[in-house]
RNA sequence: CGGGGCGUGGCUCAGCCUGGUUUAGAGCGCCUGGUUCGGGACCAGGAGGUCGGUGGUUCAAAUCCACUCGCCCCGACCA
């Protein structure tokens, strides 16, 4: 990505009435805009950073078997009423009613709808175990939204659910989701705490939180609970099993922030300067920065370096503005990306230099091996 | 929902207490021209707000009063 020809707009300032760090840098960054409070716009390089968070999830998700779908935010109330749970999402839940005066609801959770979906087919112990998930918009008119996009209204979240025939199956995919979140939260850069914690409305038998361990107090940014029989027997998800009778199918949810995550590598990745990316999630991996766009020697070597990095399938931005060396060495690092190419004083010698975000090393590397010591440098990142 | 704070050009804010030289300011950003070119450059010129909204008090309201809308922070709840 050319910077003139994206949608990139960075501020210096926080805005006045952000406090928590990942808040401020969102904004300031241009990852994100408010449109009222606990709703967020993600912005181009906000919805990147969203991507490869998902895709990390989708990837260990389907490795540990389970089964993407998506299922609709649009819900009829009547579902939950059959769950007994109508009411004990209390003011969260949004309801409403449509034309035909009948009472729908945003989806605050897919607890119901994924239940409908698996009594509808399966029917037998051959059936199972399965575990479904989708990455999914969820609304929850939250009393106080806050933070940015830490607790908001309206936000994506990942959310699987195992069906299985016996506690001891259930044990296995409950180990096998924990597994997999460990390895997502790895992946993401982002250290975490699990510890036990209250199953609140989804209820259950016994649940964990994964919390960020952040500068920010709130995040928990993952919960699994084990769910036992209970949705099964209200909702009557059954199975024929081997023996010929009907059994309620053990279930387990397992849920994941996705925006929630964002905003966490933000917490407890970043510095004065702004944000640090690790090369995981980064909305960008490097960035070009001629210091002189009126040097056309310059700008025709970022130019070829930007065809030569982008056809290796790196992910780069070229700083190609009419703006001086400080500007765009700030908004790199306001924005975070982890490799910095500076085409300036060395070029002359036919070098330039590469400047990691994290850890501050800087290397002048000739034109030519700029491309291999990116591709060995991202085998291993700092 | 309870408590606290705040709404003035795109952004950050001053002015409000002690209404009237304010034709409403500043910095940043933006536009034009020029000079710069390795850490948010400089010079010159320019565009842009009726002060969240409504009602009231007054000769006079951004400034006082009432109501209202919105936003942020603390608390109870959640990924």
């Amino acid at each position: 990505m050319k910077w003139t020809c994206s949608f990139i707009f960075t501020s210096r300032k926080p805005p006045a009435d952000a406090e928590t760090v990942s808040q401020k840098l969102m904004h300031q960054a241009g990852m994100i805009d408010k449109l009222v409070s606990g709703v967020y716009s993600y912005l181009p390089h906000g919805l990147k950073v969203l991507q490869k968070v998902s895709d990390i999830i989708r990837e260990e998700m389907n490795k540990s078997g389970a089964i993407e779908i998506l299922m609709p935010a649009l819900q009829p109330a009547s579902l939950w009423k059959e769950s007994k749970r109508y009411g004990k999402m209390g003011k969260d839940m949004i309801v409403f009613k449509d034309r035909h005066n009948r009472e729908m609801l945003l989806g605050p959770t897919h607890e119901e709808v994924v239940s409908d979906i698996v009594r509808k087919y399966v029917k037998s112990w051959k059936n199972l175990p399965v575990m479904l998930y989708q990455i999914q918009t969820k609304y929850r008119d939250e009393i106080r939204p806050r933070f940015g996009i830490i607790r908001s209204r309206e936000f994506l979240m990942k959310d699987c659910y195992s069906f299985d025939r016996t506690d001891l199956e259930s044990e296995q995919s409950y180990f096998k989701m924990k597994q997999a979140y460990i390895k997502i939260f790895e992946r993401c850069g982002l250290a975490v705490t699990i510890q036990t914690a209250d199953s609140g409305v989804i209820g259950g038998k016994f649940s964990e939180e994964f919390v960020a361990t952040g500068d920010c107090a709130e995040l928990e940014i993952g919960h699994i609970f084990k769910l036992g029989t209970d949705y099964s027997e209200k909702l009557h998800i059954v199975y024929v099993d081997k023996d010929g009778n009907e059994k309620p199918a053990v279930m387990g949810c397992y849920g994941i922030g996705v925006s929630r995550i964002v905003a966490a590598i933000i917490e407890g990745n970043h510095d004065e300067k702004g944000i640090i990316w690790p090369v995981s999630v980064a909305p960008f991996i490097v960035t070009i920065i001629p210091v002189n766009m009126s040097d056309s020697n310059m700008v025709e070597i970022a130019n070829k370096m930007y065809d030569e990095l982008q056809s290796a399938r790196i992910d780069i931005l070229l700083d190609d503005r009419e703006e001086s060396a400080g500007v765009k060495f700030a908004d790199a690092d306001l924005i975070g990306i982890p490799y910095r190419i500076i085409l300036g004083r060395k070029l002359s010698e036919g070098k330039v230099e590469i400047l990691e975000r994290k850890t501050k090393k800087s290397h002048d590397i000739a034109i030519e091996n700029v491309k291999q010591f990116l591709i060995s440098a991202l085998k291993n990142p700092a």
